[in-house]
RNA sequence: GCCUUUGUAGCUCAGUCGGUAGAGCAGAGGACUGAAAAUCCUCGUGUCGGUGGUUCAAUUCCGCCCGAAGGCA
C-alpha cells in the first residue's frame, strides 16, 4: 500500500498556501511546496512565498533551497521532494504537497522516473542554431527516425521540446518515449484537492495579488537580485513578474512604463493561471472545491479537513 | 471659425486602384516527462463612425453630420 499524502493544487492566487497552513495545524501536517519558483532564495515578494510569521510553526520544505543564479530542474525537485516526504512520514506526520506547478506535481504523484541524465547545453545550442539556419522543420525531421512517437506528439515549432527529445537520445541512447513507458508503481497515494473559482473572480484575485506585490516592494526585490548578479539567462528570472520588471529597469524607471509593466504582469499571470487549469483539469483524481469567494480561506480549510479527518 | 489628419474585431493597427475585410495582443480551448511562472498548437462576421448621393455594386469615391488629434487665427 502506497503512503498517503494530501495535496492541494490549483491556479495561482487562490490562497493554497494559507489553506495548507491552516490545515497543517489541524492534522499535524508538514508542508512540501510544489512550486518551481519558490525554490529560489531571495525571491519572496514575486513568488508570494509565505513569510516566517505566516508559516507559524509549521515546517515547510522545498522553499529557499537554491540560489537564484543557479539552474534547477524538475528532476532535482522530484529527487529532493521525495526525500522530504519520506522524512515527514518517518516522523509520523502528514505530508501536504501544495502548489501549482503541474509537472512538478506529477513528478511526485505519478512518480516519474528521471534517469541520470545531465543537460548537454552545447548540444542544445547546436540544435538551436541549426533550427535558425535551416528551420524548425529541419530539426524536427531529425526526430522522425529517432523517436517516432515523440515526433508525432510534438509540434515542429515547439523547438524546446523537440531539442530536448533529441538531447535525451544523444545523452542516454534511449528515447523519451521509452523512458515514459518504463513507469514504476506509485509510491504515494495522493488525496488531491483542486481549488477553482469562476474565471472572473480568479482574474480579479490575480490583479489584486499583483498590486499587493508592488506595494510590498516587488521592484526593489528585483533590483536586489540584479545586484547579486542574477541575469536574464538564469531560469529564476524567467518567473512571471521578474523578467518584466527587469526589462522595465533596463530603460530607466518611469511612472507610465511602470503602470504598463504592472498591467503586463497581471496579464501574464492570468495566462499562466489558464495553463495551470488546463493541466489540472485533465487529472481525474482531483477532488475539486469550487470557491464562492477567493478570500474565504478558512472555510475551504475546514471543508478539506472534514473530508480527511477520518484518515488519520 | 478655418485648415490638416483621423474614425475598421475588446485594444493597437493593416487593407480593399469600388465586388461587404486581416494581423498582433487580449479572450476561449488544448498539449506538456530534466528551462515548466517555460515552451507550443487551434479558434477571427466586425451596423469598416452616422447619414444622403453617384454606381449594377460603396467600408472604399463625393456631400453633409457627429467624435478624436494636431495646426492657424
Amino acid at each position: 500500500m502506497a503512503n498517503r499524502i494530501i495535496s492541494i493544487v490549483g491556479p495561482t492566487a487562490l490562497g493554497k498556501t494559507k489553506i495548507a497552513i491552516m490545515l497543517a495545524k489541524k492534522i499535524k501536517g508538514e508542508i512540501v511546496s510544489c512550486d518551481s519558483m519558490q525554490v529560489y532564495r531571495h525571491m519572496n515578494v514575486g513568488t508570494a512565498k509565505p513569510s516566517k510569521e505566516e508559516m507559524g510553526n509549521i515546517p515547510h520544505f522545498m522553499i529557499d533551497i537554491v540560489d537564484p543564479n543557479k539552474n534547477y530542474s524538475v528532476a532535482l525537485f522530484a529527487k529532493q521532494a521525495k526525500i522530504c516526504i519520506e522524512n515527514i512520514i518517518s516522523r509520523k506526520k502528514v505530508p501536504l504537497l501544495v502548489g501549482g506547478a503541474g509537472l512538478y506535481f506529477d513528478a511526485i504523484t505519478k512518480d516519474i522516473d528521471f534517469v541520470e541524465c545531465e543537460a548537454d547545453l552545447k548540444y542544445r545550442e547546436k540544435l538551436f542554431k541549426l533550427a535558425k539556419t535551416r528551420g524548425n522543420n529541419f530539426v524536427y525531421s531529425i526526430l522522425e527516425n529517432i523517436d517516432f512517437c515523440s515526433f508525432k506528439n510534438l509540434h515542429p515549432n515547439n523547438l524546446k521540446r523537440v531539442v530536448r527529445a533529441l538531447e535525451f537520445y544523444h545523452l542516454t541512447g534511449k528515447t523519451i518515449t521509452q523512458q515514459k513507458s518504463a513507469q514504476k508503481t506509485l509510491i504515494y497515494d495522493s488525496l488531491t484537492f483542486g481549488l477553482s473559482v469562476s474565471r472572473e473572480k480568479l482574474y480579479l484575485a490575480i490583479e489584486n495579488r499583483v498590486d499587493e506585490m508592488f506595494r510590498r516592494g516587488f521592484v526593489e526585490e528585483v533590483k536586489e537580485l540584479l545586484n547579486m548578479g542574477v541575469n536574464k539567462f538564469n531560469t529564476s528570472i524567467q518567473a512571471i513578474g521578474y523578467k518584466e520588471i527587469m526589462n522595465y529597469l533596463e530603460d530607466g524607471e518611469d511612472e507610465k512604463r511602470l503602470a504598463e509593466t504592472i498591467m503586463l504582469i497581471k496579464q501574464k499571470s492570468k495566462n499562466y493561471a489558464k495553463r495551470q487549469l488546463t493541466w489540472f483539469r485533465k487529472n481525474n483524481d482531483i477532488r475539486w472545491i469550487t470557491l464562492q469567494n477567493c478570500y474565504d480561506v478558512k472555510k475551504v480549510a475546514e471543508d478539506i479537513f472534514l473530508q480527511i479527518k477520518n484518515l488519520f
